[in-house]
DNA sequence: TAGATTGTTAATCGATTAACAATC
DNA sequence: TAGATTGTTAATCGATTAACAATC
């Protein structure tokens, strides 16, 4: 009954924004760990990363890392304590459907392997993609997708067909069993049997950055 | 004074959540669109959409466009009013740093000149691209670009260089007077001079999906 | 010891959600 | 008219920020 509870508050309990900074912290605590530093406190973390130390403090402590007062946290303690938390450890299988350039980029894309992402072989409709290599996956038929996904029990994937064919795809994905959907296709996936989609939206993005360029130069004009 | 006031409320009063739906109520809306379907209300956007009518309605609202009780909302007026909002209607032109996969990717990506985002050129640190064209756009020397963002008043960079060179290209791009950045490489990039810096990190999105995959596993061993 | 830094509890702030009057 | 739907004001909720005691 403990650990179930417990399940569910930690479910609740870790807000987005926190698990978004957490790679931040990661890969800046490499690069600190490569310059020989061993200790660090978060008043130091938050200088080099623009953010306020009671916010570091708080991420630290979602993981489950803790520090010694006047001493800091160990900067070891806190890459492996990120690791852990987001379960970078065990990494996960998965298969990408959409050799287009963004499949491929995605593909080439370096360091996904040590995030815990391993993308095992890509798909696509187009006939003539069957049988080719894209840095270093081999590219099978979209028929064979849902098969591969039942006998290797891959639990990801990846989405980066065009937006007309993306549902249709998600679709075949969950019905072979897969658990997790990280969509690049700009629409929104619908999910069933509580498959967890992650929409990559770069129109929503984009939507962010120019608003605010926007809203800048409109601000600019007012008082030059 | 009454303008200067109106524009501060403006900037703080945008929650990024909303601008983050827009573009998706957008791409809705316009299918809704083509299927002569000219008159809605938010209850109907929201069931279709998996969102909540109060949220809906908040979100159009803050675009400016009103609807009428019992009619709903004109689909075309949000429409227009979403691209107005996010200032879609007048594009603003921009360069591309880093010509690779995730680079070309970004090239073919259809849809964002109808975004407000017209890619003129790519450039590239390697010479044996200079002179290549991709998607439609030319590469040129990683030499030409400050020159070129000078003359042509380009107000809007994309950098999908490899981490290592990101933040140099950064420089290069705000000392030439780029506005706002588009950083899909994977390390944050510090802005001087009121820049406004984007970061895509796709290591932050998938930290969130491959956590809650993790969470929704520990769930079913708890509770089969 | 003194002071810096963590851990923890409380306050604030902003986005989401609810409630309800206005209105077509 | 009656009822659905908007617009607006208020309540809630969760993330961020502040305050301060504990401690190395």
């Amino acid at each position: 009954m403990e650990s179930k509870d417990e399940k569910i508050k930690i479910v609740r309990g870790i807000p987005e924004p926190t698990l978004r900074r957490l790679p931040v912290y990661h890969q800046y605590l490499r690069e600190l760990e490569q310059k020989k530093v061993f200790f660090i406190s978060c008043t130091a973390i938050a200088a080099d990363l623009k953010l306020i130390p009671i916010q570091v403090r708080k991420d630290i402590e979602m993981t489950g890392v803790v520090g010694r007062p006047k001493i800091g946290y160990s900067v070891k303690q806190i890459i492996d304590g990120i690791e852990e938390f987001l379960g970078w450890k065990k990494s996960s299988e998965a298969f990408l459907a959409g050799a287009g350039s963004l499949g491929a980029a995605i593909l080439g894309y370096q360091g996904f392997k040590e995030y815990g992402l391993d993308i095992l072989a890509a798909f696509d409709n187009n006939p003539a993609k069957a049988g080719t290599i894209i840095h270093g996956r081999k590219v099978y038929a979209m028929e064979k997708l849902p098969d591969l996904i039942r006998r290797m029990k891959v639990k990801i994937g990846i989405i980066t067909v065009p937006a007309v064919s993306a549902q249709k795809t998600a679709d075949i994905m969950m019905d072979a069993g897969i658990s997790a959907i990280w969509n690049f296709a700009p629409v929104k996936i619908s999910p069933f049997g509580g498959v967890i989609i992650q929409n990559e939206n770069l129109a929503a993005s984009l939507a962010v950055l120019s608003k605010k360029l926007k809203v800048m130069q409109a601000a600019e004009n007012i008082r030059p």
